[in-house]
DNA sequence: GACCTCGGTTGCGTATGTTGCAACGACTGT
DNA sequence: ACAGTCGTTGCAACATACGCAACCGAGGTC
């Protein structure tokens, strides 16, 4: 809509990757450099860009800060943290926060878990919502027209042989989902890697978010990932009862 | 130098603080809402802000997933990380990392302290180099002739009765906190903590960022503060040999 | 040491994108 | 059902951001 705001934020993204050069960026986004020079120098002003040396950008430190700021005022991240710093601790394995967002899942923390294999996530990263554990909690918990319609909307992309595929698998599964009150993701995702979620709740009952526990399949078969199902819940139920959940429905 | 783009910018920063109507940020930046709203979608398209339902705009995903990429890369943050990590744990003290950056500090790390005391700072967030332990580390590291530049063109806005407030005093400090290693902040920021700060350093000797500890002055006495500058100091030797730096001089 | 190349920087005229306006429509609360 | 509030759209006028081309300054090569 805003064509030189889009450039920029678009410049944001590149320079995110790595430090770039100023006719680099110029080609990448097909403009003229003194365009992109313009640009960045605004960006400069507003300290969302660096110059390192005059040959290269960087992001600066706007981002950490306005980023820091957005976190903080996401009430469920700081309600949730004690559970799920705690769940970290007590199992070893990585613990994630996501919640929904316009088609996608955004991992809105992360606690790393103690083993050498890292996943490639990251706070502020999004994934699809038919093949992880979080995007089955959150689309499961809404109301069945707006699961439809967002099963039949959405990409399938295959990630592994286990990735659902088709809209119907996708709310069948999300029927079980919902009936269970946990999701899992089979090696769904990434091949290596298996995980199991639920729902963290507010005042009213409604989802406010999804924690997941990753496991690489090395480590533990599929029996010992349900077995930690248990754990999990109880991680979330204490989430919940943070975000002012109460146990017998509605809360306020 | 770009109006539109320099707008989108501050529009940022005031949804940062909380989330924020159309009309109240068309007056604030003082133009048109159909102007706001343009742009907005164009943020909202890049997922640098969201909606909350249709009346609240807050910051969206983009921004926690670029910074985190941005703060990735910051090489002195991951190798500093383990020393500084452990600096926290053992003391229980709030520690900082921070870089210098147009005229300023800006903190690339922070630790949370054990004491209920919090500060008011936070990763990304800026603060004056004339009134900081961190500051003043990493003007001291500056040949001298930039610190002649810094420290007379730099404001001196007073925070506290012991704030630095001259160029000469300033400088005077610098020669010291040069010659001793580390530096210290006698309650000159904030009335109620006092810090020590000392530099981390690189492959060539090069000072890549400073670390502080900060302290509330109803838990340690002046004396007490000073007895904490050989566990800094022996975090950030560590945190420097992390990054590359050798003992004697240069590295490479 | 002079030349050459490459990348960043500047000034300028033009066209394009962006703006403000005013009218519309959706939603809320009374 | 009505009034008021707030988000949304189309349009015409204008300012703004654009691309061009020429100008620097630094690094490397012969």
């Amino acid at each position: 809509m805003s064509q030189s705001l889009d450039r920029a934020l678009t410049l944001l993204n590149s320079i995110a990757k790595d430090a770039r050069t100023l006719d680099d960026l110029a080609e990448e986004i097909g403009v003229h450099k003194s365009t992109v020079l313009r640009l960045l120098r605004t960006l400069e002003q507003h300290h969302f860009v660096r110059r390192e040396g005059t040959r290269y950008y960087r992001l600066g430190s706007a981002m950490f800060d306005l980023a820091n700021q957005a976190l903080d005022s996401i009430d469920v991240r700081r309600s949730a943290q004690p559970a799920l710093a705690a769940l970290n601790a007590r199992t070893g394995h990585t613990v994630h926060l996501a919640s929904y967002d316009d088609g996608e899942v955004v991992y809105i923390d992360k606690y790393e878990g103690r083993h050498s294999v890292r996943m490639y996530s990251r706070v502020g990263k999004r994934a699809p919502l038919h093949c992880t554990a979080v995007g089955k909690v959150l689309v499961a918990a809404m109301p069945e027209a707006r699961r439809e319609e967002i099963a039949h909307s959405i990409e399938y992309p295959v990630r592994t042989p286990n990735t659902i595929t088709t809209p119907e698998a996708y709310l069948a599964e999300l029927e079980r989902v919902g009936r269970l009150g946990y999701a899992v993701d089979n090696a769904e995702h990434e091949d290596f890697i298996h995980c199991v979620a639920a729902p963290v709740r507010g005042a009213d009952g409604e989802v406010l978010a999804a924690a997941s526990m990753s496991v690489p399949k090395v480590l533990l078969d599929y029996e010992g990932l349900l077995a930690l199902v248990p754990d999990l819940r109880a991680a979330t139920t204490e989430a919940s009862v943070h975000s002012g959940w109460t146990e017998n429905g509605k809360g306020h």
